[in-house]
Order: structure tokens, then sequence, then C-alpha cells
DNA sequence: CCTAAGGCCGTAGCTGACTACGGAGTCAAG
DNA sequence: CTTGACTCCGTAGTCAGCTACGGCCTTAGG
């Protein structure tokens, strides 16, 4: 006989929020699961690779709604959809990924150049010049 | 005389939702101009520099709070305060970026293994797959 | 059987940065 | 002087992804 879980060891189980749990399933990304008793809802082990499956793709950037789509391709046969919300992602993460440089770039020049101006000579922060500058 | 702009005016010189501008003067981030006539505020192109001035530093990676702080900075002559938050924004940057690195090595690895599952001997999708797998 | 811990449910709040709305007032052109 | 565009103000909604609350119900242990 399968292991069952309440909520809450099954949140301690994922390390998932109890109410998080909750949210998943309002959502639909988490299946009711049965209820035997009184309305206690009774979780198995699938929860649990499911809340770490969602969990998995949230690491790889996936939002909630990609999390959706991917869970319906659980079984594995559709490598070529997996693949397409996978190569969107990746275009969205480089994406993010090239805004973040130039913005690490313009700001380890700026902080340099702040660091660099000792000499009393000017007052004024590179840093705030270059805000003030026209776009 | 100087010219001024009545909000929506300003909106568009400084391509900024007018809305926005009501927001910023909210959070205290643009301050009130004059307002000779009934209740309309006439805004001058000071404003049209603030506005800059917080949409380049949002550009860096700024929040608004810390937009806040370095307005306080605008006379350029507190270059090490300055220097300071933008220390801490390019360490939250570099975070961001080693985040995002790893997600992109990550997905294009599995998103180049589901290309090359193409022999029909494995069903099973390799991105599907280690989503499945125990963190 | 009693009690405390835990579960159920709907709803509301949080974050950050806006964006929208509605009803009233004001302004400028014709 | 009218009309229509614009502004004022407070408040509420948006997005995503949770997180919290409170009143009631079930369950497990002693």
């Amino acid at each position: 006989m399968r292991k069952t879980y309440t909520i809450g060891a099954l949140a301690i189980r994922a390390d998932v929020h109890l109410e998080t749990i909750r949210y998943y399933q309002r959502r639909g990304l988490v299946g009711e699961p049965n209820r035997p008793l009184g309305g206690v809802r009774r979780y198995s082990d699938d929860h649990v690779h499911r809340l770490r499956f969602i969990r998995n793709a949230q690491e790889l950037g996936f939002s909630l709604d990609e999390v959706g789509e991917l869970l319906k391709l659980q079984d594995g046969a559709h490598c070529r959809e997996a693949r397409t919300l996978g190569e969107k992602r990746l275009a969205d993460v480089r994406r993010k990924l090239a805004d973040l440089q130039c913005m690490e770039s313009a700001l380890a020049a700026l902080v340099d150049r702040c660091g660099a101006v000792k000499g009393k000579g000017r007052v004024h922060c590179p840093l705030i010049g270059s805000l003030q500058a026209a776009p």
C-alpha cells in the first residue's frame, strides 16, 4: 500500500510552502488528490515528484504557465514540443543576459571611474553625471 | 522667461506616461512644481531632466527607492555615497548574471540534447527527463 | 471523549512599477 | 460663451508568484 501524506507533510517533504501547494492546485498545476476521509486530501509520492518537476522548471526560468505546458508533455514522447518551449525560454534568458551584461559593463565602468576621481579638482561624480546626461 | 509644460506636455517631452509622472510625484521622486493658475501644475525643463535621470538610473537596474537615494546626491559632491550605491547594484546585477548564466547553459544543453535524440529508440525527452529528476 | 494540531476554504494582502478610471474642475480656441 | 481637450485627485486594478488570515471541520493521541 502506497504512502500518503496530508498537505502539511507533503509541504515538508517537497520543501514547498503549504499555501503554495494550494495555490498550484487552484492554478491546475497539481491535480486534486483522493480525499477518502471527510474531505482531507491525501497526497502520494507522485505529488512530491510533480512539485519537484515544477521547481526544477522554475529554476530554468520557466513561468508557471509554461510549467503547465511542460507538465502536459510529462510522458516524454513530445520532444519536439518540449524543445520548442525550451528554445523560447532560452531566447528569453539570452535576451535578459544581454541586458544584464549591458548593465554590468556600464555600472562597472562608472563605479570604477567613481573611484578614480580622487583628486579634489573635480567635485562632480561620474556616476551622477552620467545619469544626468541626455539619453 | 522659462518654458513651462502641463503634465501632458511633459509626458510627451520626456517620453514618460502621464500617470507615471503622477506616480513619481506621490513617491516623492519628482518635486511638486509651481501651480500658478487654478491648481494646474506647470513643469519646467528641470523636470524633464529629472525624469531622464530616473530613466537612466532604471536602465542601470536601480529600483525607484535607489533612484530616490541617487537623486539626493544630485549635486555630484557625494561620489563616495554614489559609488556605494553603484557597487551594491553591481553586486546584485552580477548575482543575477550568474543565475542567468546557469540557466542558459543548462537550457542550452537540454535543448541541444533534445535535438540529438532523433533515433526512435528512445521515446523519452531529455528536457522532460531532467525536470523529472530529483534535485 | 476531549483537546490540540492540523486541514479546508474563500478571500485578501504582499512586492514593484506602473496603469486606468471616473467625476469634477480648468483652460484655450473659436 | 461654449465646447472640447486637458488636468486634478483618490482610488483601484494589473502582473506573477506567492503568503497570510480567520472561521469552521477533521483527525490523532491520550
